[in-house]
DNA sequence: CCTATACATCGACGTTTGTCGATGTAATTG
DNA sequence: CAATTACATCGACAAACGTCGATGTATAGG
């Protein structure tokens, strides 16, 4: 049985993932051609104003799923594959 | 990118995943010897009450992630290893 | 500098969620 | 059928969440 601390760590990703615009944006950024993805591209999209997407990104960054970097004005957007690959783990 | 409707019902399933006494429950029954569990052996271990664990037991079953059988007076839960793997092939 | 642009943060709002005591319901037993 | 047991449902409450308009912050260009 998972301890305390893993499920509450475990909670927080998957809580990531609860979100049906949360998984349009992950799924839209995994199947980008450069598998990078501009923030600015994501509002159309998602259908939400620029501070929900901007909210809803800070959630998937920090629970690990994508990894941000500012270039100039704007922010790139990338899958961290890795973390997928951990939480498919879990579920075995 | 995921379609709305398909967007809901994943979202669904990883919001019944988002909550740590749910992990802690799914994991324990996962890894019960006979691979199924009284309620009754639910209550000491998630550290909840009685109404509590009903209600998260049911939004575990909802999501298919766990099958309900009453046997008698006690009720027997199971994971469902399809639903699990399903959610896993999300995760590529 | 001043302006424009891209994104983050704040404040507020209605909605959903986790929790428990109280109560309801179905099955077992004498 | 009366009492007991195992579990579900209800009602209430505080906390967390999704959303957006308004505002703040950093970078680039003239």
């Amino acid at each position: 049985m998972l301890d305390e601390r893993d499920a509450r760590e475990l909670a927080d990703s998957f809580a990531a993932l609860s979100d049906p615009i949360r998984l349009r944006l992950l799924s839209y950024i995994a199947a980008s051609e450069h598998d990078e993805v501009c923030a600015c591209d994501l509002l159309e999209p998602s259908g939400r104003t620029q501070p929900t997407v901007s909210h809803h990104m800070k959630i998937l960054v920090d629970a690990g799923l994508v990894s941000r970097e500012k270039r100039g004005l704007w922010v790139w957007y990338r899958v961290v594959p890795t973390r997928l690959a951990a939480l498919r783990s879990v579920l075995r």
